[in-house]
RNA sequence: GGAGGGGUACCAAAGCGGUCAAAUGGGGCGGGCUGUAAACCCGUUGACUUCGGUCUUCGAAAGUUCGAAUCUUUCCCCCUCCA
């Protein structure tokens, strides 16, 4: 391969399907191009699920490429049907703009903006899909599809194989999806459609359309879909999702993730979502154990989303509390007043108002399973009350298990 | 349109008048072992509780009964076969 943007592609494990890859290569080598991916819009954060994409996107800038960043605000109204079995709810337009703009401010913590050629643009497809004429639409580019072929491809056909009822706005989405790729190569001269596996279908028809009315070629290229070893989906721990906004998932809890990674997924996944080379990736293999190599993961990876500061920061917490079993001051902290614990606060109260448990008889139950300490010792009784007796320099450390631990401050 | 089968907790799936807050498996959580890993073993898994109990839950609503996830009626949804 002769451009070094694919042959890095390669390299780091990303290449899934292309249209026609050596093509692409031969155009990509000799100059800049731009390419897109688009993001859903239905939360107000993207979670890891999205990072494959988003470092695709990084590299893209790193070979002198220019990514258009497309939020979906128009087909966030309709629903990608893909991969789904059932309608998923609707959202209010007003919500989506809000989660347009949250998640532009992801972006712009994980995108490069000084250089001029390889700066992001930003586009929301409801620019163009929001006024649509319907018959001038389906004169220009519904005629450009069959039902016949439409009715082919997997997101329509699983659904109708299985009777799961899939509506007619649905059915639309790959040919808006399609229109846009053929806006963006129109306005922004956009040749790539990059994206995950299961947007194979969608991105093709983008391909076809640009053809068919452009008589140009246009390319689409996907990445495999990634699954932790333990075949579960990416991004989803017992907090929920892992999302990249820092006030949804505190960056501590971020290192967190990526340090408790499967040994198996550990050099896989500083290929996929580190900016460290390959190379010295490969050498890193060789000269740290498995745990060094999970705190490389875990450094690098905060540092990329939320900063160096916060990657060494979040470092230097978990090894004072893994390492040396120590009250880290920058652990998640709360404060608390004098005056409730010495008219005589609950543990249970305290642990369900901090959002540690869901309930009191979660609660109850944790203690009961010798799952709780106050500064390392645990607690026995399940309606302790809290007194002064229990802080330690002012400093209540809680602790839920062997990982999770919250620090209260008297005030 | 006709015939049959089914909707049970996070998911799958048993229960088919009281002993059912509901077997079992998966998942989750906690403990043990370890390396903040995997595998394995143990515990736990509706809410509230003064720990006596109380309240809410088996697709929805109404009913029968001392008593319903279990029986009856109506409604909604899903699946299989036929047309």
């Amino acid at each position: 391969m002769k451009s070094t943007f694919l042959r890095e592609m390669q390299e780091r494990g990303y290449l899934n399907q292309c249209t026609d890859l050596d093509k692409l290569d031969s155009i990509i080598s000799k100059k800049s191009i731009s390419a897109y991916i688009g993001f859903d819009c239905t939360a107000n954060s993207l979670h890891v699920g999205s990072l494959l994409q988003i470092m695709i996107l990084r590299l893209l800038q790193k070979h002198g490429h220019r990514p258009i960043v497309l939020l979906g605000g128009g087909t966030t109204l309709i629903g990608d049907p893909s991969g789904k079995d059932s309608t998923r709810k609707i959202l209010k337009q007003k919500d989506i703009k809000k989660n347009i703009k949250n998640i532009k401010k992801i972006f712009e913590k994980l995108l490069n903006f000084k250089s001029k050629i390889t700066r992001p643009i930003f586009v929301d497809n409801y620019t163009w899909l929001g006024k649509l004429n319907y018959i001038d639409f389906l004169r220009k580019i519904g005629s450009q599809f069959t039902l016949n072929k439409m009715l082919t491809f997997d997101s329509v056909k699983s659904r109708l194989d299985r009777e799961q009822s899939l509506s007619y706005m649905e059915f639309n989405y790959m040919i808006l999806q399609a229109f846009d790729f053929y806006k963006l190569y129109e306005r922004e001269k956009c040749i790539l459609q990059l994206g995950g596996s299961d947007q194979w279908g969608n991105i093709v028809n983008g391909v076809d359309l640009i053809r068919r009315i452009q008589k140009k070629e246009a390319f689409g290229l996907t990445s495999p879909l990634i699954t932790l070893s333990s075949g579960a989906k990416m991004g989803k721990t017992e907090k929920g999702a892992v999302w990249l906004n820092e006030k949804l998932f505190s960056p501590y809890d971020y290192w967190q993730f990526w340090r408790n990674s499967d040994d198996k997924d550990v050099i896989r996944f500083l290929k996929f979502f580190t900016d460290v080379d390959v190379s010295t990736i490969t050498n890193l293999e060789k000269a740290k154990n498995i745990n060094e190599l999970k705190i490389t993961l875990a450094n690098e990876t905060t540092k990329i989303l939320h900063g160096k500061v916060h990657s060494s920061r979040a470092e230097k917490i978990a090894s004072d509390v893994f390492k040396f079993g120590k009250i880290n001051e920058n652990l998640p902290s709360k404060k608390i007043s004098k005056k409730d614990i010495e008219t005589g606060m609950k543990l249970l109260e305290l642990l369900v108002d901090n959002k540690i448990m869901n309930s009191k008889s979660e609660a109850r139950r944790a203690i009961n399973n010798k799952g709780v300490k106050i500064n390392d010792l645990l607690v026995a009784d399940e309606n302790k009350i809290l007194s002064l007796s229990d802080f330690k320099d002012e400093n209540l450390k809680i602790s839920f298990g062997k990982k999770k631990h919250f620090l209260f401050k008297i005030t």
